[in-house]
RNA sequence: GCGGCCAUGGUGUAGCCUGGCUAGCAUAGGGGACUGUGGAUCCUCUAGGGCGGGUUCAAAUCCCGCUGGCCGCC
């Protein structure tokens, strides 16, 4: 399932072998919640190297419906995509307002906005789902809280997400299919050790750490992480869900991360905000309404091949669909080949030195 | 030529009749936020009463002239 093929300090660099191929660790998804990536197509992420993309049950369940895809053949036919696919449980999406009505041990009472019906969503229901949809890796249903919520109501939902993870496991009946378990705990160092311990030694076959990148200090994600890390089995796969800048998925490969996913860079980009080697971007700013140069010097992604930044800055700001694709392209390409020199640097042994050097250009913003 | 209407940040406008605000709103512009997907949204900053005079304790607001624009008439 999973193996670590070089390990540097903490980081490492393996592969995930799936029903769908052999996944190179360190990945990054990018979020596909509708079955697309917004704006681009599966030929264009295969070109930027994407080995995995994340969907989502609890949002396909309502649309189009999970056993409508099933009939197609499964989540990868249905969207043309023939390597790995993640698919989350709804237990993140169910909790936004425009779904959520109220938690019970038994599960999620939600409303869907479309159509005014309300229901029920359980670790069960989820798990069937994923299961219809056929993904590579189903992701336990976890009850997720704010992240001000003060410890008690941590403590209450971190122990529904771990009894929730054991049924989860219970009503999970596929063996193409693997199941990884999602650690909660907020920013309560003893939470997330105990969390981390607990979804450890169940029979999962990948640790997720849930609830981190909503709100709270940078500086206690990475305590959680850094927390949880030490009471996993360090064999077993280790997911980041929601994380998706470039400083924090080098920070956390560098504790040990293997996965990661994000709206982060599709939806900046889609707002205009572009990634550069010397830190974020406003693209949609007047300041680029002439300038004729790529967003990235030497950057080999289609759009900077071929494409100025006035360019781009006329298409954002006049609202062409193009635009929202150039930008799209241009940000997963970049987090892409971050990562694909991450797993080169981590098989050099010189990860470290990487990230160093990385992170001094892309944090001192030039001006 | 005569008459009427109008003049407020880059742009579009509110307030004027019934003087007394830090001159409001939208958009554009400059920063920032955004993390298990709505292209949204939010925060913040910059920027304004055509010119000259008068009345008044006080004028974007009332009066006169000038300039400019729009409309109508000969």
């Amino acid at each position: 399932m999973f193996k670590i093929k070089k390990e540097d300090n903490e980081a490492r660099t393996g592969y995930l072998n799936t029903a769908h191929g052999r996944l190179k660790t360190p990945f990054f998804m990018p979020v596909g919640t509708k079955a697309n990536v917004k704006n681009i197509s599966p030929e264009e992420l295969k070109e930027m190297g994407t080995e995995c993309l994340i969907s989502n049950a609890f949002i396909l369940s309502l649309k189009p419906g999970s056993k409508l895809i099933e009939e197609f053949g499964g989540i990868h036919k249905f969207m043309n995509w023939d390597r790995g696919i993640f698919t989350d449980s709804g237990g993140f999406q169910v909790l936004l307002d425009d779904f959520f009505v109220k938690y019970s041990d038994e599960g999620v009472k939600f409303k869907d906005p479309i159509n005014g019906k309300s229901g029920w969503f359980r670790p069960e229901d989820s798990v069937k789902v994923q299961n219809q949809l056929g993904s590579d890796v189903a992701m336990a249903f976890d009850h997720v809280p704010h992240h001000d919520d003060k410890k008690s109501d941590v403590k209450a939902s971190m122990n529904r997400t771990h009894d929730w993870a054991g049924r989860c496991l219970k009503a999970h009946k596929n063996d193409k299919q693997m199941m990884f378990g999602i650690i909660q705990g907020g920013i309560f160092e003893d939470l997330r050790s105990e969390s981390a311990k607990f979804i450890d030694g169940l029979n999962f076959d990948g640790v997720a750490f849930g609830g981190l990148c909503i709100g709270e200090d940078r500086k206690k994600t990475y305590e959680m992480i850094k927390a949880g890390m030490k009471n996993i089995d360090k064999e077993k796969p280790k997911y980041v869900m929601g994380m998706g800048t470039p400083e924090e998925i080098l920070n956390s490969i560098s504790m040990g991360a293997d996965i990661f996913d994000s709206i982060f860079p599709a939806q900046n980009a889609r707002r205009g905000s572009l990634f550069t080697g010397d830190g974020q971007i406003r693209l949609d700013r007047g300041k680029f309404i002439d300038e004729n140069a790529p967003i990235e010097e030497g950057c080999k992604c289609y759009t900077c091949k071929n494409f100025s930044k006035a360019y781009v800055n006329f298409m954002l700001n006049s609202r062409e669909n193009f635009g929202l694709r150039l930008a799209t392209i241009h940000n997963l390409y970049f987090l892409q080949n971050m990562i694909k020199e991450a797993r080169k640097e981590i098989e050099k042994g010189s990860f470290e030195e990487y990230r160093q050097e990385f992170l001094t250009r892309y944090l001192n913003k030039k001006e």
